[in-house]
Order: structure tokens, then C-alpha cells, then sequence
DNA sequence: ATAACATCTGGCGTGCGCTCCAAGTCAAGC
DNA sequence: GCTTGACTTGGAGCGCACGCCAGATGTTAT
């Protein structure tokens, strides 16, 4: 599959692609004899994986390290484990604070609502 | 207040409140004659609203327009709710697609334990 | 064979949100 | 009065995650 397919499948850029390749976010891309990029199927899973984690505000850097350790083989699984369950843990209270100031949104909104009444009442009087 | 007690009650950098007012995410703040900024009350409350927001992912522009509309008084009501309304909407589908994302890690990591198991029984057996 | 287009590499540029620095002014303690 | 430390402004610098571009090479259609 050439990058620009990826590209419409998974509404990413040729760029960011190669950006994440060069960075270990994908494992090296298998080239054709003539050095062009060929996609398969398990490298769109990577990217998938690479584009919801980074979604959820994963570093570049940790999703790096990750890739290569599964490079490494089963020997490194339980480090793996505990990268994931790190960043399991930061995005779990990101969404806990996500989740009050959505609280705290609703709340100014539905208070601009009133006010918002009140103050056509107002103006629309004659 | 001092720029200094910000700082602290409110863990953010004096580069940044100074940042942040310039940038009209805070309303200009007092000064002392010698032209010292002199922090109220209410200034502190939009500290952490934007702090609140920023966190939220909301831009610094979303932020600086918004509270310039507050500043321009009660006939501004219906579109400083719309700026809300709008980046409530975007706040509420991430929170979505983080809790997605959550689920997935969750997902791999219930994998990883059950692989970590079986690959230390493999490798503990005498 | 040639035009038109896709892809490659290497490297520079960009936008955002700070962060740091220099050089000067101000405030508090001795 | 003098030192020491906090505060001021303006501007430069930085880290991240890309985006963009030139120039070379590859591929496809006529």
C-alpha cells in the first residue's frame, strides 16, 4: 500500500507519516526495490494505535520507546505493561478534570442562558 | 496581592500570569503607583478560570476573545455564550474519544497481564 | 520517449504556549 | 545610605509536533 492510500485511509499526512517513522512511532516501513514506502496491514494498525494515543496527548517520546521495546521481543513485555498502565493512569485523571470543568462549562452556559432572557426582556420592552 | 503570592497560591509561573495578560486572557491588572501589579480577588478568579480552560485544551484566542467580550458589557451576553457553547461541544467529544482511548488501554493492558503471566511461568519453571 | 505526476531524502520553517534573559526600577532590612 | 532581593519591560529562545520545500528519483499514461 503506498503512503498516499494511508494517507486517505487513516486521514494522516505523508509528512507526519514519515515524521512518525523516523521517530519510532511505526517499525520501519518495507520498501519496494526502488525505496518507496509498502504498507501493510499491521503497520496500519501501528499508525492507528500511534494516532489514538497521541489523540489522547501521549508524547511522542513514550510511544517511541514502547514501539521499541516490542521490537525486543517478550522479554521486555512487563515493561511494556507498566508504560501503559503510567499513561493509563495520566489519562484517567486528565479525563477526571476533563470531565469537572465540562461540569463547570454547563453551569456558566446555563447562567448565560438566564442572563441572556433577562436581558432581551429588557431590551426588546417597548 | 503580589505577582509572587500568585505564583504560589495558584501554582502557575509569573511569566505566565504576565503572559496570560497580555494576551488579554486576564483583565489589565492594578498597579501600585510605582507600577508593581496588585492582584484582586477577582483577578485571582479568572487565574483559574483560565487555568481551568487552558487545561481543558481551550486556545489562549478563544480565551482572550472571550474575556474581552465581558469586558464590553451585557450586550455582548449572546456571543460570549455562543464562544462557550461551542467549546463545550468540542470539550465534550474528546472527553469521548479519551474515554475510547481509555477503554482501548485498558484492553491491551488486561492483555499484557495475562501475557506476563503466562511468559513468567514459562521462563520460572526449574 | 516524454510528459505529468508520485515519492524520496534532507533540511528549514511554523504556531503554540510558554520560559528565560538582560537591564533597569522598586522595596525592605540593616 | 546601601545591599539584597523582588518586580518591571521588551525581546529572544525553546520544545513539541508537525508542515513545507527543493531537488532528485520513480511510476504511469499517452
Amino acid at each position: 500500500m503506498t503512503i498516499a492510500e494511508v494517507c486517505k485511509l487513516c486521514a494522516i499526512s505523508a509528512d507526519t507519516l514519515r515524521y512518525y517513522e523516523r521517530e519510532g512511532l511505526l517499525p520501519p516501513i518495507r520498501r519496494t526495490p526502488s525505496g518507496i514506502r509498502d504498507y501493510s496491514e499491521q503497520d496500519l494498525d501501528w499508525i492507528r494505535f500511534a494516532q489514538c494515543m497521541r489523540a489522547a496527548g501521549l508524547p511522542i517520546g513514550a510511544l517511541s520507546r514502547y514501539v521499541s521495546l516490542v521490537r525486543k521481543g517478550d522479554s521486555t513485555l512487563r515493561e511494556r505493561k507498566e508504560i501503559l498502565a503510567r499513561e493509563r493512569t495520566r489519562l484517567a485523571e486528565r479525563l477526571h478534570t476533563l470531565q469537572e470543568t465540562l461540569a463547570k462549562l454547563d453551569g456558566k452556559i446555563a447562567d448565560y442562558d438566564r442572563r441572556c432572557l433577562a436581558w432581551e426582556r429588557e431590551h426588546l420592552r417597548r
